[in-house]
DNA sequence: CTCATATATCGATGTCCATCGATATATGAG
DNA sequence: CTCATATATCGATGGACATCGATATATGAG
């Protein structure tokens, strides 16, 4: 059988193991974008630092030094690209990591090899 | 003594570990950008396929559909990131991967300890 | 119900950047 | 030297997006 380029995941195909056709570049690029904004990275940061591991929106509005409507902008930027996953506590919005998720892209980064390869 | 919050590496201090500084936040963002794009992240899949490990610009422009202002501007941005090298044969540019600098970043995604902590 | 609070959305604005044609620079051939 | 080719830089342009104040929506208290 052909080697499928496209994979059965919306994200990652390495880039290492063969050529990046453009819809998987564009992608991961999306991946990578949501990531790569100092912003979003602290946001990711906090939650990763919190002691049950998900933070309530109204304790990332201040060590990030944004207006709430920006924070409130980089969190579902965050959620849409599924770095993180929101929950509905009352009246609290609660964030936490979809750390599959990162580490797939990071594995789309270095591994040399397709998902499901041999060898 | 007490935990260095900023590496001596310009790159990049892991998010997992403890919350990010701004400075810190800005520099693995910045690291984030240069691979945040479709097509450069196209560039590097080609060289990363290259026989030798290192392709020569002028096999780049075709492959991408970008014209060779843009992939010249493009394979600038990488050099400057660390993304990749830059050497020059004759008239012809050649660039290979920096592997180190592109799994590091992904080191700052994913480990949950700071570079060189124990356990 | 009303009110307060938490979060999301809207609209506007300024900035960054991908893109390209044109041009400059660099490198080697003859 | 001149010429051809490879690559980089310049300047302009269009689009994407980070940011915020204002406002809308949601959720619970009383």
């Amino acid at each position: 059988m052909f080697f499928m380029s496209v994979s059965t995941q919306p994200c990652c195909v390495p880039l290492m193991a063969a050529p990046l056709s453009e819809p998987d570049a564009e992608r991961l690029a999306d991946a990578l974008k949501s990531l790569a904004d100092p912003v979003r990275l602290r946001l990711v940061s906090l939650i990763a630092a919190s002691d049950s591991g998900s933070a309530c929106a109204c304790d990332l509005t201040t060590p990030t030094g944004k207006s709430q409507a920006t924070v409130s902008h980089h969190l579902s930027q965050l959620v849409k690209a599924g770095i993180i996953k929101r929950e509905q506590r009352g009246k609290w919005a609660f964030f936490s990591l979809d750390t599959e998720r990162i580490e797939s892209v990071c594995a789309a980064l270095t591994s040399r090899t397709a998902v499901g390869d041999p060898a």
